[in-house]
RNA sequence: GGGCGGGUAGCUUAGCUUGGUUCGAGCACCCGGCUGAUAACCGGGAGGUCGCAGGUUCAAAUCCUGCCUCGCCCA
């Protein structure tokens, strides 16, 4: 068995995976059982995959795999998002098209076909990166959100919402820009945002039989004559203040006469006064609520029959960290500013038009013209009328289009909406029955997200999505579509009342512009021409737990029996996104919820802690360490680094590190069983060869019983969504329990070239604890658990076996984990804690490790003779006994247990301390024991205190504190120092030995070669005996030897390829030769 | 501005629900040991204002309040 080349290892189990059809065989081999239901959020292949996307498909197939492996039938179809705007974008740039008019006249259709073909740029790459990384999802055969059978679904869908009266009409105050005629979202938004000055106003609204007038400010002077509100907060302090005299000096437009009266908050007075003023009353702004006032541009805005118009509302988001204290409210050109005037019953009436112009009747010197030409002739139009009190420039970040670099304006668009607000309980009432992990994200994130619901607005003016299928005759009358089948009878009906139509096919292509060109006809005979948008491209994705299977129109059984979703798995980014549009459209369409668990993943940031983006050019490439550490390596890096949820730095040095650590002692655990297994002819399954678990060593034993412990709590962290325990756990038992110590105490006895019983014990352990290892990881790190497992199982591949612990939830027959022995386990720390405590000793008494010491004592504890000879052997020491006596070796102290203490002192707990500290330990001990302890005034009983059992000066001894069957327990180990001829040349001896083999592995020599050799011992060197040279002949396989006395060091002849010279504790030179015999 | 989460050694982190001995581990570093055992292992060392400031308590990394800071989402 050679040494670990994961890169190749991984590539030639591809291959078999692939030739074998391993993956369809994983779920075919459980068709029929209680099936496991994934859904596959869609990436988009229009951006190349980085690691994060490895990191969440890591968490997507390990659950289920591990599902699977427990009998479930886990389908897993893939899927791909191909519509929305970061498509079009891209497409934009690349054809530089930079307006809606550009795209138009390149065509639409041309358009989209280039959109078309641009979600699959990266295809190839997320393939391989799919399968190299081993997430086993079904691409051949995936869902893609911009197929004809995908669009009808959500056609089909909108309409059911059409039909529950939760689809609306209506308005959405958005980025808009007038040059390309094109509102943007956030993410576009973002990417134009520039620091400008420009100026602000304070503008005087006159009271109506008042001679007061209020203050509010604004830093968008346009929005003024389409002011129709004036909003204050009901619990915030106003006052009114009368001008008594001119400030001393005053620049720009504006103004106020001596005498006037003026409204505004309390607190910004200082800031926007200028003029001397006396306060004349104050009140709270619930006071002012109702209150009339004069338009400012009486020709603007049409009244009609809102009463509320031109009055002082109440809203309890006016703050007054800046302004006046007072909004005023433009209900077309702010978001609150529209839904304050929802609220309360404003007019929404543009005075701008859709190119950014006031519209005609606005004012004379304003009609037509472009809005953010017209500052200068607002305030001075204002300052006539003397209704400006000041102007001021005004520094801010304002979003500017990313294309044509004009400022947007907020402007509120025909917008269509999902009435989420009606189904608010029911949203509710479902996420409370999600399993979210971690759980803050369903209660507080998402939770919070859903009290607070908007309706949805779903429509976008964008040209590369899912057709909003609404059609509307100019007087309003509306006619949702459902279906192809539904489309064609529509078509046929106008067809029938003498409009013309293009042909409307079977397979008619549901994308604009093709859609567009049919007009259908509304019950009274007028023409009805679609709505002209697409779908938020979030509702296509909300869609795919049923899109995915053309629901209702294929099928219907199929997606009956995949739905509700049982496992969901995403970065925590999506909370707004794909969680909650999967979980509305379930609500709206089905009155269900759409999945049962939501694992929702930290972001993964780059070793500094900066997210990683394209922007930043941070991004890790996963092949870097698929062509280098291998896909496990990465995938159990990525599970181990920390929870889930948590934020992910990934370290590159971190990949190196868990393939070194775990993957290359693990491969060297099995290297041993395997060489040995192949060597002997180990078969597992002869059964007239088997041995019994209870007849096995206790070494055995120990590592079996570890083994089920591990396991055992292994799974249950799995239940629990701790991954990165459970991983955790399973390295620290593959690095310290099996290959530190069962391992590296097991080596002698496959070195055994008989036959022998112990030797297969040994060996069937060894394939018994790597099997269920194999089992356990093969989640999580699918390849070489794989290749280890078939090696051991006769090829049976680890995906088909079955997870090695029962659970309620799975379909699991058997649990094939050996029995736990908890007496062995605890028996067996104590042996590894008192080994350490022995080389603690030794280095403390300057004896090294290879001297042997004649006797050991273990002082205390449980009686642990059955592992008396390997913890002599550790211990390098002849003879180890146990002593009864602690007396001989040891003293006590007595420590507080301070939770005792505590309650029952309280604040004199540091002078029962201080005390405790100055009795005699011994004497206390028995005046406690006689129930007549005190400290400080307080009866000492106990439980208060702890005896600790601690070495007496001066003897080579150590004491450690073990977990005995009643809580902590101290033992003692104590070393014989004593030299003797017999150690000394025992302990020659295996100085001897130590060296020739180092030399025996520089030289390559295979284990079995025999040698001839020599050794030149210097007189100062002890005495070796004929035993023991016959001991250092056998160890090194020594066909024949020589042991020389000599006068001096160095042999003549210095070959340094079979002679070496070592110096024993710097004393003398220790020569010898070997050659291959 | 609001919501959520994080801040513990140079780096990565455990511990926080339920307050109790000197805050535990891994990587890197230094010294020593062990090894037909691997990029492994063992012993020891150095390295911590547990983000800051208050509060509760005999006792706070842990509970409470405020603040600073980073991230995400929303405005």
């Amino acid at each position: 068995m050679g040494d670990l080349d994961p890169v190749s290892l991984e590539e030639s189990v591809m291959r078999l995976w692939s030739d074998e059809e391993t993956f369809r065989q994983s779920i075919e081999s459980r068709r029929g059982n209680t099936p496991f239901i994934f859904l596959e959020g869609p990436p988009t292949a229009n951006g190349r995959p980085g690691i994060h996307h490895v990191v969440a498909r890591t968490y997507k197939d390990l659950v289920c795999r591990w599902k699977a492996m427990e009998g479930h039938f886990v389908e897993r179809k893939g899927g791909w998002d191909t519509h929305g705007l970061p498509v079009e974008i891209e497409v934009q740039k690349r054809l530089d098209l930079m307006s809606n008019e550009a795209i138009e006249e390149f065509g639409i259709a041309e358009f989209n076909e280039e959109c078309r073909k641009s979600v699959w740029t990266y295809e190839e790459a997320w393939r391989e990166m799919t399968e190299r990384m081993a997430f086993w999802v079904d691409l051949d055969q995936p869902y893609v959100t911009l197929d004809n059978n995908f669009v009808e679904s959500c056609w089909w869908a909108l309409k059911q919402m059409f039909d529950k009266g939760l689809l609306y009409r209506g308005h959405k105050v958005l980025p808009y820009c007038p040059q390309t005629g094109t509102s943007y979202s956030s993410h576009e938004v973002a990417l134009g945002y520039k620091e400008v000055e420009e100026p602000s106003v304070y503008v005087k609204f006159r009271l109506e039989n008042s001679n007061s007038s209020i203050l509010a400010w604004t830093t968008t002077p346009w929005t003024l004559p389409g002011n129709v509100g004036l909003a204050v907060g009901p619990d915030v302090s106003y006052v009114k203040v009368r001008v008594l005299e001119e400030p001393s000096s005053w620049e720009g437009y504006g103004g106020a006469l001596i005498g006037e009266e003026l409204i505004l908050a309390k607190d910004l007075m200082k800031e926007v006064l200028r003029h001397h003023v006396e306060v004349i009353e104050e009140f709270l702004g619930s006071e002012l609520v109702g209150l009339s006032y004069s338009p400012l541009f009486p020709e603007a805005v049409d009244g009609g029959e809102s009463s509320s118009a031109w009055t002082v509302l109440s809203a309890d988001w006016v703050t007054t960290t800046d302004g006046t204290g007072v909004v005023h409210t433009a209900v077309m050109y702010g978001e609150d500013d529209y839904n304050l005037g929802m609220e309360v019953g404003l007019p929404a009436q543009h005075t701008v038009d859709i190119e950014g112009r006031f519209v005609k009747g606005t004012h004379p010197r304003l009609d037509s013209r472009y809005v953010k030409d017209c500052d200068e002739e607002i305030m001075e139009i204002l300052s006539e009328s003397n209704l400006l009190y000041r102007e001021k420039s005004y520094s801010h970040d304002y979003p500017h289009c990313w294309r044509t670099d004009h400022p947007l304006l907020y402007y509120a668009m025909d917008s269509w909406f999902v009435r989420m607000t009606a189904v608010k309980d029911r949203l509710l009432e479902f996420n409370d029955q999600v399993e979210w992990a971690p759980d803050w994200v369903g209660e507080g994130r998402f939770g919070e997200w859903l009290r607070n619901v908007k309706d949805w607005a779903i429509s976008r003016e964008r040209y590369w999505g899912t057709p909003l299928p609404v059609w509307r005759s100019s007087s309003g009358d509306m006619k949702c579509v459902g279906s192809i089948s539904e489309l064609q009878v529509e078509v046929d009906k106008a067809r029938a009342a003498g409009i013309d139509n293009p042909e409307c096919p079977d397979d008619v292509d549901l994308h604009r512009p093709i859609v567009d060109q049919f007009v259908l006809v509304s019950e009274n005979g007028e023409p009805m021409n679609r709505e002209p948008f697409v779908m938020d491209c979030w509702f296509d994705s909300g869609c795919a737990s049923f899109a995915q299977w053309h629901h209702p129109f294929d099928n219907p059984e199929t997606f009956e029996n995949n739905f509700p979703i049982d496992y969901i798995c995403e970065g925590v980014d999506q909370t707004r996104g794909w969680f909650y549009t999967l979980l509305a459209v379930s609500t709206t369409v089905f009155d269900s919820l759409c999945y049962k668990r939501c694992l929702s993943l930290g972001l993964i940031l780059d070793a500094e802690g900066k997210k990683m983006s394209k922007s930043r050019g941070n991004i890790v490439d996963p092949w870097d360490h698929f062509n280098r550490e291998g896909a496990d390596a990465t995938r159990w890096y990525m599970v181990t680094a920390g929870a889930p949820w948590n934020p992910l730095k990934f370290d590159p040095n971190g990949v190196r590190e868990t393939y070194g650590k775990m993957f290359l002692t693990l491969w060297n655990c099995y290297r041993f069983h395997a060489d040995y297994a192949a060597l002997d002819g180990f078969d597992p399954d002869d059964s007239t060869k088997s041995i019994s678990i209870e007849d096995r060593t206790p070494l055995d034993r120990w590592i079996l019983s570890r083994l089920s412990n591990m396991s055992h709590s292994y799974h249950q962290q799995f239940e629990d969504w701790d991954f990165h325990k459970a991983c955790r756990d399973l390295e620290e038992f593959v690095v310290n329990d099996l290959s530190n110590w069962y391992v590296r105490r097991s080596r002698r006895r496959l070195w055994d070239e008989n036959e022998s019983s112990d030797k297969r014990a040994c060996q069937l352990t060894l394939h018994e604890v790597l099997t269920v290892l194999c089992r356990l990881m093969a989640p999580v790190a699918p390849y070489i658990s794989d290749v280890i497992h078939r090696n051991l199982c006769g090829g049976e591949s680890v995906h088909l076996a079955d997870w090695p612990i029962l659970s309620a939830e799975s379909n699991v027959s058997e649990d094939i984990l050996p029995p736990i022995d908890m007496m062995v386990e605890a028996k067996m720390e104590m042996v590894r804690t008192l080994a350490e405590a022995g080389r603690r000793i030794r280095i403390e008494a300057s004896r090294r490790q290879r001297l042997p010491c004649q006797s050991g004592w273990i002082v205390g504890g449980p009686d642990i003779s059955e592992f008396h000879e390997i913890l002599a052997d550790e211990l390098n020491v002849e003879l180890l006994e146990t002593e009864q006596d602690l007396d001989r070796f040891q003293r006590i102290e007595l420590a507080p247990n301070r939770k005792a203490l505590g309650k029952k002192c309280r604040q004199d707990l540091p002078s029962v301390l201080k005390e405790l500290d100055s009795v005699d330990a011994e004497s206390f001990l028995l005046e406690i024991e006689a129930g007549l302890g005190a400290l400080a005034g307080y009866e000492i009983i106990p439980e208060d205190i702890e005896i600790r059992r601690v070495e007496k000066e001066g003897f080579a001894a150590s004491t450690v504190s073990i977990d005995g069957p009643e809580g902590p327990m101290d033992v003692s180990l104590v070393l014989d120092l004593a030299l003797t001829e017999n150690l000394l040349s025992k302990g020659l001896a295996r100085d001897i030995i130590r060296r020739i083999q180092a030399k025996r592995k520089d030289l390559d020599l295979e284990v079995d070669t025999t040698i001839t050799l020599e050794v030149w011992l210097p007189e100062k060197a002890p005495e070796l005996s004929e035993e023991d040279s016959k001991h250092v002949s056998s160890e090194v396989r020594a066909s024949s030897s020589k042991f020389h006395r000599m006068k001096t060091g160095i042999p003549d002849e210095l070959d340094t390829s079979t002679v070496d010279v070592f110096s024993l504790d710097g004393e003398f030179d220790i020569s010898f030769k070997i050659t291959q015999s």
